[in-house]
DNA sequence: TTCTAATGATAGTAATACTATTATAAATAA
DNA sequence: TTATTTATAATAGTATTACTATCATTAGAA
């Protein structure tokens, strides 16, 4: 079984939204290829045109700027990553079960996408990892939170407390534990892979380290 | 009391030890005021010539380029940090103690520097907080790690490991655990002021709700 | 005193992050 | 069907960034 999902993306993050035509849905794709590719510092408007055949001025119809070009994709991918806890989670009653799948979903690498109109979910998750937190770690973070443009975010943020509050309701916090699920699950694997003396990986699979140091916490926490 | 500390940082780092001269160490000083002030997006070294009455070339001969003295700048607060550490635990025995005193230092603000040589502790502090992940989370990780110059991140990270370990030892991921007390006292903080819905953070003082959100899980999980 | 080395002043380049203008092509409405 | 709107490609241009290079001046060391 193979489908795609469609999220509605704030109206604030771009100009014009990308869904809406050709070029731009080649750009929010083409886009995931050079963010990974490239790193975000190094990622340019001007290599994203060259690379899809268009203009900087056509890119710049759509988004003010990189940023929030990658805002957008993470936007994306919020919706998505609630999109896959809400699925996943369907017709699980086992409240352990419940936050081990999240636990896993989280700490675990996609597959390539199949289809060439996906986004590559794959990549996606590598950028997420590596670049997220450049979205809001910026001076401007009050005033482009203003726009609501972090709700997706939140609300995964929140989908995940309530699991956690289900499972143990006496526990005190239940969003920062949610956050610190997500952000530690990024690091780790960062650094599992790039600086591994910063972990205790062993050579082997990280996104398996990551999983069983996550749930070991997780479950000392909690019970 | 009051007394200043040197560290030697990394001498590949710099081109030119900003140590050995007054216009280099005036120009670390203010470029804490300045990358605080901007946000190091904003921060250019044109920007921070002109604050220090010099010029960009002066810069450029200290430094090859502003993520390198960013790198500079962390890699003394690290070090700072290890000091700060093994200071304050000097001669508690008590081990439940000794991670308590480590929580309080990673999560409180320091105070306002007094002395006009020393580095603003407060802001390196907020610094370290919203931009010591950008050093890191770059495509040539692997290459900079190289040069070691990371040493005092992960020299911190096996202090706060030991004690760790000192206190639990059957205990799996020291490291891991450490890292992740650092990493989330920092976002926790920049959360809980500029994204609280992402925490559990009440009215009061955040510093104070960071502490005792960390606290409560790194006992939970160690006992 | 002479030599050396660091600095400041100045200039210049390539790339980035945009904005503006116009001709053309495609989609839509009258 | 024509007229109108709209998006795009092509092009040009600007301010800023991120550097590199040159050279005269100055301060300190030999």
């Amino acid at each position: 079984m193979e489908f795609q999902v469609k999220f509605d993306i704030n109206e604030k993050i771009f100009l014009r939204n990308p869904e809406s035509s050709e070029v731009g849905k080649l750009m929010v794709k083409k886009s995931i290829d050079l963010i990974y590719a490239l790193g975000f510092e190094q990622f340019t408007f001007k290599k994203l045109a060259l690379e899809i055949n268009s203009t900087e001025a056509t890119i710049y119809r759509y988004f003010e700027n990189k940023h929030r070009l990658l805002l957008y994709i993470l936007n994306w991918y919020w919706c998505y990553m609630e999109f896959l806890v809400t699925f996943k989670l369907e017709n699980v009653v086992d409240k352990k079960e419940r936050l081990k799948i999240i636990v896993h979903l989280l700490t675990h690498e996609f597959a390539e996408s199949t289809s060439q109109f996906d986004y590559n979910k794959k990549l996606l998750n590598q950028i997420v990892i590596a670049e997220s937190s450049k979205v809001y770690l910026v001076k401007e973070v009050t005033e482009i939170n203003k726009n609501e443009v972090f709700k997706p975010y939140k609300d995964l943020c929140g989908k995940i407390a309530e699991v956690i509050s289900a499972y143990n309701s006496k526990y005190k916090y239940p969003r920062s534990l949610s956050t610190t699920l997500i952000e530690t699950s990024h690091h780790q694997q960062f650094f599992s892979v790039n600086l591994p003396k910063l972990t205790d990986v062993s050579s082997k699979n990280n996104s398996e380290f990551t999983n069983q140091f996550i749930e070991d916490f997780l479950f000392k926490i909690l019970d």
